[in-house]
RNA sequence: AGGGGUGUAGCCAAGCGGUAAGGCACCAGACUUUGACUCUGGCAUGCGUAGGUUCAAAUCCUGCCACCCCUGCCA
């Protein structure tokens, strides 16, 4: 098999070598918050990993801290990661392991590898020792092992206060790795458990349930996150110690960041809280329910996260590196549309008043099979405010006085005057057009610009939400690697404009699934939020623009 | 300050001792009834830095520098 990364140089290494056969991994989130942007690496490596070997990945949720998880995220962990497009083999949670986790717990004491502690949160934190200088031991260190095996049996009972005692590993004080200063294996903690109530009253660590999680589970390779890079001697200590038969290997990689996106979970939950943003949906985050709200189809985060490479280095991706794959995958599916977000009159001087032409449209320019569709040219029409300037500019493709321009599946127009109020508002735009020049006619006038337009009489009004950053980018000073707190931003004001007085071609078959290219505004979907009597749209993102005058 | 990581173009990133892939962005041009798409060309005498080894170094060795992670009974 070929490798495509450095984790797949390991993997194959490992099959080479025989230290494994089938292989194995998880998608081991916490159900503390909803996925985003930042989760795609991990669970494109996993889920796609275990497809490539022709493994198996289950989702197993890493559900040991009651104290900041819920049902709600576990339901919603699902529907995200099926809508990106993976399976899981099964559905696990580290509270299944429970009474394993406690079984082994008992055997690490019986060998006298582990111990209850009775220092407080506060003690504990100071006979860790700091950075540079070494840790004490516990005075309870060294405990008899019946000791331990009856006060451990006692905190599992709950006799004991949360924070009053807790088990520890019994490894070294002095090593300069910190998570090896006799790490906490077990806490107590009374809280309801989402899934299995209060049945339990002391909770595993992290450090303890995820090596011997995966280690019975049959897991070969767990790959995470950056930050547990030094914790993989602890892992290895508790897979070595706990000898289950199998034994899981850690791999770590590097985190991806987008220049001007806002990823941590309290992050996005602060923006929430504070009514910022909509909702955990709202189209401007980054969450997996955002982006799929925006109209981003999961194809692009997936090969947005492959394109940007594995590695084991930090890197903080320029935003119209995802705004690439955004458009290439809605480019290749969308229907091309006409719809105008900012109408003005344009009146035809030299077309009949009661003539109606019916003209074809390409629904799908980009295919093979284009398929047509019928709409209705007339004497008055809509078009895009911006398409007209006053003053005459040859560098500006479309309408001024003596312009000629396209209008799209039309004629060809020339701009004969306009109309403004006393604010200098332009109220209307004559034009003539050349009957020689219909769409399709094989017509020897070529000009420089094409514009969309509106047929009032045959059109449906409806809202469109814009959407830009929602922090100002000039604020930002994320660098590489890291992610400040939002408070250090400005929040960009126009993040969010909602347009209400925009026009579309009627007769269209619009819904939820299909992707719309509003032509040269940009890709659109369907917001929930439209009703029968009212479609709302949002823009996922506009045509890329070169540069205009 | 101790430990663990990482440094290749504006941004990602290949490269694994034989003379710097590719993508994004950008620039120039072609095509175009979307200023989109597509196509063509340009874009590192240089690989954090200073030395060393070698016929040959981004790749090996040594020192230095920068950035990230680690002092929760969070994950």
């Amino acid at each position: 098999m070929e490798a495509e990364n450095f984790i797949e140089e390991i993997i194959n290494k490992d099959i080479l070598d025989g230290r494994v056969k089938a292989i194995q991994t998880r998608h081991p989130p916490e159900p503390s918050g909803y996925l985003h942007i930042g989760h795609v690496r991990n669970i494109v490596l996993n889920y796609g990993i275990a497809k490539k070997y022709n493994g198996i990945c289950n989702l197993r949720y890493d559900d040991t801290n009651p104290a900041k998880e819920s049902q709600e995220f576990v339901d919603a962990i699902q529907e995200d990661v099926k809508w990106l497009g993976y399976e899981w083999k099964d559905i696990h949670y580290a509270t299944e392991y429970f009474q394993q986790n406690y079984e082994y717990a008992v055997k690490l004491i019986k060998e006298g590898k582990a111990y209850v502690c009775d220092l407080s949160p506060e003690e504990l934190s100071k006979y860790r020792g700091t950075l540079t200088e070494p840790g004490v031991e516990s005075p309870y260190r060294n405990r008899s092992i019946e000791e331990n095996l009856e006060l451990f049996e006692r905190m599992k009972n709950g006799e004991f206060p949360a924070g009053s005692r807790c088990l520890r590993a019994k490894i070294d004080m002095k090593s300069p790795n910190m998570n090896m200063r006799d790490p906490v294996l077990y806490r107590i903690q009374f809280k309801e458990h989402q899934r299995i109530g209060d049945k339990w009253k002391i909770y595993p660590s992290y450090d303890f349930s995820h090596p011997l999680d995966d280690a019975l589970e049959g897991v070969t390779h767990s790959i995470c996150g950056p930050e547990f890079e030094d914790h993989r001697p602890l892992y290895n200590w508790v897979v070595e110690n706990c000898n289950t038969g199998n034994y899981p290997k850690q791999i770590e990689y590097a985190n991806l960041y987008i220049k001007g996106a806002i990823l941590g979970k309290r992050f996005i939950k602060k923006l929430v809280e504070d009514k910022v943003v909509f909702g955990f949906d709202d189209p401007r985050l980054y969450s997996l329910r955002g982006l799929k709200r925006r109209g981003v189809l999961p194809e692009s985060l997936i090969e947005f996260v492959n394109a940007a490479g594995i590695t084991k280095s930090n890197s903080l991706i320029e935003p119209s590196f995802l705004d690439h794959f955004i458009r290439d995958r809605l480019n290749k599916v969308s229907k091309r549309v006409m719809a105008v977000l900012n109408p003005v009159e344009l009146e035809i001087t030299n077309y009949d008043e009661n003539k109606e032409e019916e003209i074809n449209l390409e629904t799908f320019p980009q295919l093979e099979d284009k398929q047509l569709r019928k709409y209705y040219f007339g004497k008055n029409l809509l078009i895009e405010r911006e398409d007209f300037i006053k003053e005459p500019n040859p560098k500006f493709y479309r309408l001024y006085v003596g312009a000629e321009v396209r209008l799209k599946g039309a004629y060809i127009v020339k701009c004969t005057g306009f109309e403004e109020d006393e604010k200098g508002e332009i109220k209307k735009i004559y034009c003539e057009y050349d009957p020689k020049t219909k769409s399709g006619s094989n017509c020897e006038k070529k000009v420089k610009g094409t514009i969309h337009w509106i047929n009032p009489n045959h059109c449906e009004k409806c809202e469109v939400r814009l959407f830009e950053n929602l922090i100002d980018e000039s604020s930002s000073e994320m660098v590489e690697g890291q992610e400040r707190a939002v408070d250090n931003y400005k929040l960009n004001p126009n993040s969010f404009i909602k347009k209400d007085n925009c026009f579309i071609e009627s007769g269209l078959d619009i819904n939820f699934s299909d992707r719309y290219q509003f032509i040269r505004n940009g890709y659109f979907c369907l917001d929930k939020d439209s009703t029968n009597a009212r479609k709302v749209f949002n823009r996922t993102i506009t045509l890329k623009e070169t540069k205009k005058i």
